[in-house]
RNA sequence: UGUCCGAUGGUGUAAUGGUAGCACAUGGCCCUUUGGAGGCUAUUGUCAUGGUUCGAAUCCAUGUCGGACAGCCA
């Protein structure tokens, strides 16, 4: 998969962001250092992509947008035994979503189109080690794993060194044609023994692995490091900007050795490095995130409380938003902690914009109005999105008997609380002014049902609509509602930093990151569509879960409203 | 320990030798048939010490603190 830019496209609608590295992409463009400019984007198919990953893709793909240049998705698949084509068909999956409308309507993505692999380059990699090992820079190495550990801490050569060019020649032949078995002997490069950095001490090329690869099947049993195959990837897909994050800012010598010690005919790639994200109540990293999910404690990849792209997708949030966040944080060398308050503030922003409002209540009181008639149904007009018009009106029924939020009542209130209490008034949104008269209980002393006079005169239009009242409240009418399973979603861990002086972020894990709740919909919501976002009003904005069955919708809370009431309330 | 990298309000980022700005968060006010949204407003910062300079967040030195790497993982 590739993203390229039409040159004939408008411009591009957001402000394109700052950061070092566009800094230096710019320059490059300015000086004309390279025909065009390409960055790639590459995981290893060994796991789900998350919100780190988002950001990368961003920055990559952004940068090839912004700049007329290309992008490869490309899969850095050198090690078989731990990459499978379930990862990278996910990882297609979710770059697809992440640049959908973005980078593919305004670039001329072909989005059926194949990813890159590096196992494609397998043959050409291969070549590249026989032509080091001819010019006297790698060899092969008989040392086992733990001796080769041994000679590079102490910066001891490995008697295997100074072996001639034939017989390496011979040697990695034969570790190609399968005569010898895993770990038996490796390919080196011929750098420096004792250079300061170990990277530089005769790296690693190739490994035996008797190992099926997902791509290349049984074709080969040696396979390139990363180190090795990383660079040649970019150079033989003509990559000018090689993104990755700090942790590889060590390899980049090795990187430069590599591809400078081949003479190679075009412009060398070059390697930038930017802090990866780590983001508050959560954790980003592949291995532990694959461990919630083999060890259950969440239901899988797409878990909507993981960090995962398909499980913010899951979730609700919209590709749109994950962009802007990518946008806000911006691009550093700084390994900072982004507070999760900046996803929050970018799906909220999004959604306030797009989602449908809809009233909905999620933990149901009973409330019977005693001066509306008994089996008379009134459609009152309701605002689909205050925030566009064009988004038009919508009926919904109000009868006798109605659901609130058992939230919404309180029988001894709190100070400034604007909702309904006994001999309290209150606005039912798009309704009437109502006025609770009387607190039925069960026996256990429960609320059961409210009993309530309305003001008749008070509806949009009528006599008395304009009368203040504090509060205004959401409900549905009981005997048209409609049931649905609203999954609430809270932070997946109880600590902003799960892993903070090396404790067990297992220990950490948030025992109410889920609860589930049979909720009261209006009746219009049994015909939610899943590529459509609602705001239940006063609530949360919800999206509708795969899981939804014809009769019984599953909603996923995406994210809540900003609750400046909860806050008073957190202050009493 | 070695190598490399980094440090600007609570958090994340900008200022590329010339007025320390933006966003989020936090507080206050206004508005509101969503305690949403919106509007206005306020608080808080250049790791430390020296040096260069008319002038330093920026350049230099030293120190402090933090991070990454030291797999036949990527």
């Amino acid at each position: 998969m590739t993203v390229a830019n039409n040159e004939a496209t408008g411009a591009s609608p957001a402000p394109a962001p700052s950061d070092f590295i566009r800094d230096i992409v710019a320059q490059h463009v300015a000086e004309k250092k390279y025909p065009r400019i390409h960055t790639r984007f590459p995981p290893e198919p060994n796991g789900y992509l998350h919100i780190g990953h988002a950001k990368s893709i961003c920055l990559n793909f952004g940068i090839a947008r912004e700049f007329g240049g290309v992008c490869n998705l490309r899969m850095d698949d050198t090690n078989p035994t731990k990459e499978d084509i379930e990862y990278v068909e996910s990882i297609q999956a979710d770059v697809n979503w992440l640049i959908a409308g973005w980078a593919d309507d305004q670039l001329g993505l072909k989005s059926e189109a194949k990813p890159f692999f590096a196992s494609d380059y397998f043959e050409q990699i291969y070549e590249f080690a026989i032509a080091l090992i001819q010019k006297g820079k790698a060899y092969v190495c008989d040392l086992t794993p733990d001796e080769t550990d041994e000679y590079r801490r102490h910066a001891k050569p490995s008697p295997f060194r100074d072996r001639g060019v034939e017989e390496n020649l011979a040697l990695f032949a034969r570790m190609k044609a399968g005569e010898f078995p895993d770990g038996a002997r490796t390919l080196r490069a011929k750098i420096q023994v004792d250079a300061p950095n170990i990277w530089l001490r005769d790296p690693l090329l190739y490994r035996i692995r008797h190992a099926e690869h997902h791509h290349t099947g049984a074709k080969w049993c040696l396979y390139p490091m990363y180190d090795f195959a990383h660079c040649l990837s970019d150079y033989l897909e003509g990559i000018t900007h090689s993104i990755c994050t700090l942790e590889f800012e060590v390899h980049r010598p090795l990187y430069d050795w590599i591809l400078e010690s081949l003479d190679l005919p075009r412009a060398l790639p070059h390697q930038y490095e930017f802090a990866r994200l780590s983001l508050g109540y959560t954790i980003m990293s592949k291995r532990k995130l694959m461990q919630l999910v083999m060890e259950k404690l969440v239901r899988g990849w797409d878990d909507p409380r993981l960090p995962t792209i398909s499980g913010i997708r899951r979730r609700g949030v919209t590709p749109e938003a994950l962009r802007a966040f990518a946008y806000h944080i911006g691009i550093t060398k700084y390994n900072g902690v982004t507070d999760v308050a900046v996803l929050e503030h970018a799906i909220r922003e999004d959604l306030n914009q797009r989602a449908l409002r809809r009233l909905a209540v999620l933990r149901p009181v009973r409330v019977v109005i005693t001066n509306f008639p008994e089996g008379k149904m009134e459609e009152l007009d309701a605002v689909n999105n205050p925030e566009d018009e064009s988004a038009g009106k919508r009926k919904i029924p109000f009868s006798r008997e109605l659901y609130i939020e058992r939230d919404d009542f309180a029988e001894v209130p709190p100070p400034k609380f604007f909702r309904l209490k006994p001999g309290g008034e209150v606005r039912l949104k798009y309704a009437y002014i109502i006025k609770c008269d009387e607190v039925i209980k069960d026996a256990a002393g429960n609320i059961a049902e409210l009993r309530c006079t309305a003001d008749l005169d008070s509806k949009t239009g009528g006599a008395t609509a304009g009368r203040k009242v504090k509060g205004t409240i959401h409900w549905v009418s009981a005997a048209h509602a409609v049931d649905a399973e609203c999954r609430l979603y809270d932070r997946l861990f109880t600590e902003a930093e799960p892993e903070k002086d090396g404790r067990d972020f297992k220990s950490v894990l948030n025992p109410h990151s889920l609860e589930v709740v049979t909720a009261k919909l209006e009746p219009g919501l049994k015909d939610a569509k899943a590529e459509e976002r609602y705001q239940f009003e006063r609530l949360a904005y919800f999206a509708l879960d795969p899981d939804s069955k014809p009769d019984r919708p599953v909603f996923n809370r995406t994210i809540t409203l900003r609750d400046t009431w909860a806050k008073e309330a957190g202050k009493a």
